[in-house]
DNA sequence: ACAAAAGTGTTGGCTGTACACCCATGC
DNA sequence: GCATGGGTGTACAGCCAACACTTTTGT
């Protein structure tokens, strides 16, 4: 057979950005690195392609090793190959991010990895460019977001909308009018009522929501706007 | 030194879909395959990264040597790697796309590697997975060009508003209304109207215009809205 | 004079924003 | 009854699509 070349080999590793949301919160998964150099160093979850191995085969294994979950939403990010990025060998790293909610999360798992979640605001260093991958990923949610209705895969299957609009300040940390919210969310279509109000953060309630997975699908690829005009940031 | 692993290596590629405009229709540059296997049919400029090359970097050395191009627009756009996609060896791909004004692009440098422009709706068949390269390409630059005046790329420096509404109206393949896309365009302040007019296409004359390009790189991140609400297609 | 492309004006509807106000309920 | 968060109503501004019209000039 023929062979392209005989150069000295370069590795192709996956990492994954995950972030996830409590209701409270927006956080980011992190492990602690378990092999030298920088071991017990804060990095993200990542690991070797295998020779027969997709790229987002090889995303989605390492996702499930990870936080147990399957079938979670995971797109492509961006790779990065700067030479010296690892200093131990030359390794391009191709990046995925991933939203989950983090009450579908398995705790036991979690303890086995020795995996922690971190509030955005709070994140340590990270191991090489793991900062700028977080940062890159964040960037890129911030503009899906602002367009299409991404956010949804970090909510469990009911929700309220004031726990939608944290959602949305907290990814674009900026206040948001919550009557223009909730009128501009409702006329999405996106969302379907239910009976039961959540009274654990007020008084009076608010309605529990189910996504209408339907029109989520259908509406995906379509440009909505569900923050302001302004650059986010 | 440590090493990480002694898997069977997997190589790593870049590949560059690269478009142009000649003032008249949107082309994609393509070559004829050097090497077998698929000698000889249309494909991608593509090459292997040095073992101390940048991703960016390979993708720009790729292409200056297949346009004479420097400092050209280059965006990576998404990294394919299905086991399969190159029968020969395991190999990964790093795709980025370019934006040129086919008028820069220096003819005989063409004429060595046997470049060819191809309208678009006039594409041949090509080589792996190249296909579907070109068309995730067109659909980020679909996408990005509704929000950003990434388009001017494309032209020269002095170019006439019809001729930048034709360019619109190619790459979203729907036509566009004239005095709105005139207005638009004009209130977005980007461009700067010259003296000169180009009267090659109608009697009356098209002002050329030049883009202002402390204002391009300021509003490049910005929001903008060229085309219509509808999903493009 | 006329055709053909370039460019200006005008309108009405939709959408986003700002902000005042009412609602439900536990204390 | 009052504080607190949830939710509705209203009013104004800006933007965009649609379409009528004028301007320029080669033939």
């Amino acid at each position: 057979m023929v062979k392209y070349s005989t150069e000295k080999p370069i590795l192709v590793a996956v990492d994954c950005i995950v972030f996830g949301y409590d209701g409270e919160d927006v956080k980011l998964l992190l492990i602690k690195r378990a092999i030298k150099p920088l071991k017990d160093q804060w990095s993200l979850m990542g690991g070797f392609i295998g020779h027969n191995e997709d790229l987002d085969d090889a995303a989605q294994r390492i996702l499930l090793q990870l936080t147990g979950l399957k079938n979670v939403y995971l797109e492509q990010l961006h790779t990065f190959g700067k030479p010296d990025r690892d200093p131990v060998e030359r390794t391009i790293s191709v990046t995925y991010f991933s939203l989950i909610d983090i009450n579908k999360y398995s705790k036991q798992i979690n303890d086995i990895y020795h995996a922690e979640w971190f509030k955005l605001s709070e994140t340590p260093t990270l191991i090489f460019d793991h900062g700028m991958m977080v940062k890159t990923a964040m960037e890129k949610i911030r503009y899906q977001a602002a367009l299409h209705p991404i956010l949804f895969e970090l909510l469990p299957k009911k929700f309220t909308i004031p726990q939608l609009q944290n959602l949305y300040e907290q990814v674009y940390d900026m206040p948001i009018d919550n009557r223009n919210f909730i009128r501009k969310i409702t006329a999405s279509g996106l969302l379907i009522k239910q009976e039961e109000k959540d009274k654990s953060s007020s008084k009076r309630g608010a309605f529990y929501f189910k996504l209408d997975k339907h029109k989520h699908k259908a509406q995906f690829k379509s440009f909505l706007n569900f923050v302001g005009k302004r650059t986010p940031g």
